[in-house]
DNA sequence: AAGTCACGCAACCGCTTTGAT
DNA sequence: AATCAAAGCGGTTGCGTGACT
């Protein structure tokens, strides 16, 4: 049921965009804003499909992404919301502003291949302990 | 200096959910 | 109320880069 038929058409483009190819889709959504996505690969003559845009618009292009050197901050409060939350990361992405999905799922995914190589108890373990201790753990709901 | 290995990030794939008819 | 298409989400994979031997 309801599996996206432009992903299997052949003659699109895969892999790295291009320069162009962002220039384009960023303008699109800028002037025409998101959300009806499955005409942006008609309406901008891009070459992908339109789950390919919107990863790319949401991961990469949006103009309020910040990229690169999550805080410790903010590891500390992806660490509380996973623990409440599990693996919704777009939930999780929700309550850090200019982070996305993809980035957090990344980054815990990292840390995780890290927790399991040391194994022990790290400064991780032990907010996760504490958050566990403290409900309260000052997010929001919105 | 060259080759190999490991890590991190970007992108793809397929399933689920939501909305329209 | 049922069906279908569109959109969203999470898991996984592949590629590029840097570290190590």
């Amino acid at each position: 049921m309801g599996r996206s038929p432009c992903c299997h058409k052949e003659g699109l483009n895969k892999g790295a965009w291009t320069a162009d190819e962002d220039k384009l889709l960023s303008d699109y959504i800028k002037s025409r804003g998101g959300g009806k996505w499955g005409k942006v690969p008609k309406e901008t003559g891009i070459k992908r499909c339109w789950k390919s845009c919107r990863l790319r618009w949401l991961n990469y292009l949006r103009p309020d992404i910040k990229r690169g050197n999550i805080t410790h901050d903010e590891e500390d409060l992806i660490i509380r919301l996973h623990k409440l939350l599990g693996n919704r990361w777009s939930l999780i992405a929700g309550r850090l502003p200019g982070r996305t999905d993809n980035e957090i799922k990344n980054y815990w995914n990292t840390i995780l291949a890290k927790r399991q190589q040391n194994n022990e108890k790290s400064s991780i373990a032990r907010v996760v302990d504490e958050a566990c201790r403290n409900p309260d753990m000052g997010y929001q709901h919105q």
